[in-house]
Formats: structure tokens, C-alpha cells, sequence
DNA sequence: CAGTGTGAACGGATTCACAGCC
DNA sequence: GGCTGTGAATCCGTTCACACTG
């Protein structure tokens, strides 16, 4: 939509974007009507509406400042990345526990020491924080961002933390995303015979005669890049 | 699982690794049986066993040899991963195309030239693609991947690529997972009142009551950290 | 007798199909 | 005429419940 917005379409039909999607036009309309009538019979919708319309039930015409802690490659990387902005993020403050990083200017920012995060978090009314340390440091680093009073933490090191009641946790693991590119890699390849016959011999294939079930792959529609942006788990109880 | 095999726990029951994944019992009972018939009526399923049949089934036994394209703060973020390796990932050259970046050793490897990418590709035998590039380069790289023999592609950089049939894509955007924290935390907030009454005055609120309709959250389970590992899109065909 | 494997029941999401409107 | 908005029909994933087994 926001390419259309960009390419100044002043309307689109349900079908048009629902094709662009991958979805059924259906679908996509009543979805839209959960929002509100945005639409006009016999025309389409119009696009500049309709992205401030989504774009508000998102949250995206907030503000939200954000804070990074671990500015590793990874942590760098994020604050670069020029995507935030557009979405209504704004990197309050770069954290990281290296001393000799404190001062040190990332994507503009200057990386502040550990200690400040208490501070940092207050002064700025962040709510969102970014977790992209070793995996050592991930859940102290997350006590202390509840703790400073935030509720929402996205964390990009390998490991499950653990918060209380009421504070969000997103989990990135960014080799997810590879393990599904090589399960269907596997599948292209294995058209070809049936019994695979492993080589690599850790557990020794014990009985049972692995009778490849249904194991039918799910449903294969057209060009939808990336994950589902699904909205699971924690809701704010 | 893993962390069960690690701790020498030699088996489980639907019901704990259930509770412990937020699911419920019977649908992992009917998940894993499309696998085969790997458990023990009475006792369980034995974890060294089960977690070796699903590694198998999600091809993570085999080895995945990966080129990463583009090696700025996220690239060399992506070389550094360890989950990669743990996983049957094999980083098998790291490519970008700045010439002064060539030899230069990222995460134990050095930095190859764009030049290389097709021998590499053909010498190595990869199937796999990570694009990490600027967003301008992006398209272009990955006609190259392709051209090359390239399969399946990872893109990180901020635009939708076309790819002839037979190849998947799968585009990782690291602020859409920010954006489902700020729905949800927008949620906390607005707890409050019913009327947000926004400020930002870009597109005048036109007409039309937003008749705030049923626009309920997802379902709330438990502890489930990070987004389902779905499996959607293009099938081999 | 604890715990798997699975047919049957359930319920929510998707799709159909069409009335209503521009 | 074209396209939205939406009740009704359908589909499909999830859960129940229990027969079966080690």
C-alpha cells in the first residue's frame, strides 16, 4: 500500500490488493470492515485513507521511542536500519557494557554505559526495549529493563526469558528462518526417491518402521514473501 | 528438546512438552504421529530419538552450505551467529562488493568479491542465499543468486524480490516484530479510555464513524515467546 | 495404569454469494 | 457496471475422549 501511496494510485479494489497479498479478496474486505466502512461500492478504497486508517490501528502514527541494549554487530545493525523511523520508532539510546564503547557514536547515536539504563529508560518514557547481547547477559539485561519499568522487550539473543505478568516478550531467532528455506530445499530435493537412507549415524535408527505419513506440506499459494505476521501469545491479561 | 537431551532426560510426555511449548497435549500427540509412531504408550517419547527423527524431518542432519551477500553490520552479524552452525548451517563465503572489504577475515572468513559469487556458488555446491546488501542492490544480487543456481533466498534488505517460479523467498523484516510489540503495548495503554483522538494531523479524518467494531486481540495462551515458525508460501511445485 | 494414537465433535476462520450502493 | 460489506455455508485446524498398548 505504501508503494501505491509512493506511486500516487489514488484507489485500489479488495481483488487488486488481495492478489498483491496472496489472499482471497474476501478475506481481505472483511478484514478491512473489522476497521470500519473505508471503502467506496463500485470504486475500491482509497489509498491514501486507508494506510493512515491501518497505519493508526496499528500504532504506527505514534511515537515509540526504543531503547538497544548490546551494541554488537547485531545491535549496530538495528540501529542502522533504516525501517524503524518509518514505523513510528525512534532510537532513544544505544546501551552497551563495554566501557570503551560509552561515547562512541552509532548511526549518530552516541552508546551509552549499563549503568544509565535505569536513567535512560525514566528520562525518556521508553517503553519498548531491544535485547541484542550475548545470550550471558540477555536476562539480566531484561530484570533490569523491567525493572526500570518497561513492557515490551524484543529479544534477539538465543535464549528464553523469563519476565513477569504483564511485560511482552518477542523472540527472534534468526536461523528460524533458514531451517524453513531448508526444509522446503529438502522437499524440491527428495522428489525424486521415497526412503531417504541417512548417512550420519548418531542415533542409531531403532525400530519402528517410520511409515512417512500424511506429512502433507501446507497449502502452497502464490508469491507471499517472509513470515506470517502473526500476533500470538502474551496478551496484556 | 534440546535442552532435555542435554540434561540426560531420556523421555517425555505429550503433556510436558506441551505445557512447556504452550500448546495442547493432544494436538502434539496428532502433530508428532504424522511423523511415525515414535512414542511409548505408558512411558512417553524417548528424547534422544525424537529429537534426532526431527531434525531429520526438518532436514537439519544434512549440511547446508549458505553464502551471506553484503557484508555491513547485519551481514557480518549473521557470519558471527552461532545458532547457524548448531543447526546444519555451514557459512560457506561471505561475498560483498566493496572492493576493499575483500580478504579481510569477518568471523573467521574472508570477504570475497561480488565478482566470485557464481564460482563460489558452483564450487560449493549452495543452494541456500542470504541477502544483506542495501536495499538498491538487493534485486540485482539476487538475479545473480539465481542465475547462479541458487534455490532458496533469505532476504534482509527492505524490498520484495521477484524471482522466477521454483524459487522461494523468504524476506525478514526486523521491525515488523517491533510493530507487534507496539500494537500490543498501544493496547495496554489505551486500556483507558474508548476515544484515542489522535494528534499527528496528516490525512483529515474524513467522515465515516470508525464504529470501533469487534477488532479483538488473538487468543491469549500462555508463555510463548516470539512468532510461530510458519510454513506458508511456495511449494516446489 | 499411565500415556500414546486417533476417530469424532467442535468451533473459529475462510470463502461464497449476493444485496446494496456509488 | 463495478465493487464493497456481510450473512450464510463451508472448510479445516484444534480439542475431546477413549480404545489400545507397553
Amino acid at each position: 500500500m505504501t508503494a501505491l501511496s509512493e506511486r500516487s494510485v489514488p484507489t485500489v479494489s479488495s481483488e487488486e490488493l488481495a492478489t498483491a497479498a496472496g489472499v482471497n479478496s474476501a478475506k481481505l474486505r472483511k478484514d478491512f470492515s473489522y476497521l470500519g466502512s473505508y471503502g467506496t461500492r463500485g470504486v475500491g478504497y482509497d489509498v491514501e485513507y486507508l494506510v493512515y486508517q491501518i497505519s493508526r490501528e496499528l500504532g504506527l502514527t505514534q511515537d515509540w521511542p526504543v531503547v538497544i541494549v548490546g551494541i554488537g554487530n547485531l545491535g549496530a545493525a538495528l540501529a542502522n536500519y533504516g525501517g524503524f523511523a518509518s514505523r513510528g520508532f525512534r532510537v532513544a539510546a544505544l546501551i552497551d557494557a563495554d566501557p570503551a564503547m560509552a561515547g562512541k557514536p552509532v548511526a549518530g547515536i552516541p552508546v551509552q554505559h549499563t549503568d544509565e539504563l535505569e536513567k535512560i529508560i525514566t528520562d525518556n518514557g521508553v517503553s519498548i526495549g531491544v535485547i541484542a547481547t550475548p545470550a550471558g547477559a540477555a536476562q539480566q539485561v531484561c530484570d533490569r529493563l523491567v525493572a526500570a519499568g518497561i513492557t515490551s522487550i524484543l529479544n534477539f539473543a538465543p535464549t528464553v526469558l523469563s519476565v513477569p505478568d504483564g511485560v511482552d516478550v518477542r523472540k527472534v531467532d534468526l536461523s528460524i528462518e533458514l531451517q524453513i528455506l531448508a526444509f522446503h530445499e529438502q522437499r524440491k530435493a527428495g522428489e525424486e526417491i521415497a526412503a531417504p537412507e541417512e548417512a550420519a549415524g548418531a542415533v542409531p535408527p531403532p525400530p519402528v518402521a517410520p511409515h512417512r505419513a500424511p506429512s502433507a506440506a501446507p497449502g502452497a499459494d502464490s508469491g507471499r514473501q517472509g513470515p506470517d505476521g502473526d500476533v500470538p501469545a502474551v496478551m496484556p491479561a
